[in-house]
DNA sequence: ACCGGAGTTGACCTCAGTTCAACTCGGTGC
DNA sequence: GCACCGAGTTGAACTGAGGTCAACTCCGGT
C-alpha cells in the first residue's frame, strides 16, 4: 500500500523536525510506527534513503505550498508566494526545520535536493516577477537572498520578536535591494525593470504606518 | 603536548571539508594522523565532541581572519571585513565547508558555535558601520544578509562564474538594500544614516543611475 | 633508582544499521 | 475448492563503527 508510506514519511518529518538524524534510531522510527525494523528497509532503502525521502517530500510540499494563483498579476504574485511561504514556515516549523537546518554534514543527495527546491523557488520568483535572469550576478543575487530568507524564518521561528507581515516586508525590501544590487554590478538592459516591490508610501516618524498591507495586497 | 591537539583539529578540518561526517570514521582520523583510535578519545571526549572542536576552531579562525584593521574609517572597515571574509572562503574553501554545511542541524552545540560565530560577525558589521541596532528588524535584516552571504559563497565556490569584488560589491548592496529594508519597515531616527556602502563609480555604458537611490525606498 | 602523570596503545564491548530467510494473507487462474 | 503468487511483514542474526579501559611507554622531578 502507498498510505503506509505516506505515513512513515509523515512520521519521519516529525521525528526529523524534532531530534537530530543521528538522535533518532531505526527502532524509534519502528516503534513510533508500530512495525518492524525489517519494513522500514522494505519501504526505503534504509536509514539514510529514509531520511531522503523525507526531506525530498517536505521539500515537495512546500514548493507546492507556493504555487501561484494564477489570476494575480505577476508582481503580486510572488508577494503571494513568499506569503504562502511565510505561512508554511509557521505552520509546519518542524517540517521546516527538518528541510533548512537538516544538512545532514552534506549529504551530496540532501544538498542536491534542497538545491533543487531552492532552484523550483528561484524560477518561480523570476517568472512571478516577469524577469528571467540566467546572468551571474542576478543569479547569486537571488541564491542569497533566498539563503537570507532562510535563516531569516528560522531566526524568527525562535524569537518570533517581528510580526509576520513586517518580516514579509523587509524580506521583500531586501530581495528589492538584492535585485537592484545584481543590476548595479551587471547592468543588463531588461525588458521589464526590476519592479518596485516595496511602495514606501509616507514614513512618518510613527512606526506603526502599515507595511504593505495584510497577508497579500495586490497593488494596482 | 598542544601542538597534538592542533595537528589534529587541522587533519580535521581538512577530513570534515571533504567528506560529511558520518563518512568519517573514527579510524581514518586516527589512521590520517597516525595516532589510535584511543588517542583521539583523550584528547577530545569522542567523535562528536572532536567535531565540534574543529568547527569552533575554524569558526574562531573566521572570526579572528575578518579582524579589522584598527586605522581605517568605520565604513571601510566594514568593507575590509567583508573582503578579508571573502578572502578566507576563496583560500580555506574546505574550512569555510565544514562550517556552513556543517552541522547546522546536526547538534545543537553545533547550532550554537554556528550562530555565536555568527553574532560576532554580525556585532563587528555593526560596530564597523558606526551602528548599533538592538531592535528586531534590524537584526533580523542582519542575520538574514548573513545567511545571505554563506549561500552567496558555499554557491560561488562551486561555480566561481563571477568575479571577487564583483562577489563583494553585490554583498555589500545586498546588506545595504537589506538594512534599508529594516529601516522602512522600522523607521528608528539613526545617530547615523545607513551608510552608503556602494560607491558605483563611473559604469560602463549602462543605462542606469546607481542602484541604491531606488532600490532603497526611504533614504532619509 | 624510584615515582607520577601525561601520552599512547590495542583489545574488547556495545549497540545501531543492515540483511535475509521465512511467514502471513488476500487475490488469481484453473 | 485448491494451488499458487507476490506484496507486506517480521524477527533473528550479522556487521561494523563508536566508545571504554587496563596497561604500557616515556620523561621530568626527587
Amino acid at each position: 500500500m502507498d498510505s503506509r508510506r505516506a505515513q512513515l514519511l509523515e512520521l519521519g518529518l516529525r521525528l526529523f523536525g524534532t531530534r537530530a538524524y543521528d538522535e533518532v534510531s531505526i527502532d524509534d522510527i519502528a516503534q513510533a510506527a508500530n512495525i518492524s525494523k525489517g519494513l522500514l528497509y522494505h519501504y526505503f532503502g534504509g536509514k539514510r534513503a529514509f531520511y531522503v525521502a523525507v526531506v525530498s517530500d517536505a521539500a515537495r510540499r512546500l514548493v507546492a505550498a507556493i504555487d501561484p494563483d494564477p489570476h494575480l498579476p505577476p508582481p503580486a504574485r510572488a508577494l503571494a508566494g513568499l506569503d504562502a511561504y511565510l505561512a508554511f514556515v509557521e505552520q509546519r516549523a518542524d517540517a521546516y526545520a527538518a528541510l533548512v537546518t537538516g544538512g545532514l554534514g552534506a549529504d551530496p543527495k540532501i544538498a542536491a535536493v534542497l538545491e533543487r527546491a531552492r532552484q523550483q523557488i528561484a524560477d518561480h520568483i523570476l517568472a512571478d516577477l516577469g524577469l528571467r535572469f540566467p546572468r551571474p550576478a542576478y543569479r547569486l543575487a537571488l541564491r542569497a537572498w533566498i539563503g537570507g530568507v532562510e535563516a531569516a524564518c528560522v531566526d524568527w521561528l525562535r524569537r518570533r520578536d517581528l510580526p509576520r507581515d513586517r518580516l514579509l516586508a523587509l524580506m521583500l525590501g531586501s530581495l528589492q535591494g538584492a535585485l537592484a544590487s545584481a543590476h548595479a554590478i551587471d547592468p543588463v538592459d531588461l525588458s521589464v525593470p526590476v519592479p518596485r516591490l516595496v511602495d514606501p508610501g509616507p514614513q512618518g516618524s510613527a512606526p506603526d504606518d502599515p507595511v504593505p498591507d495584510d497577508s497579500v495586497p495586490d497593488e494596482r
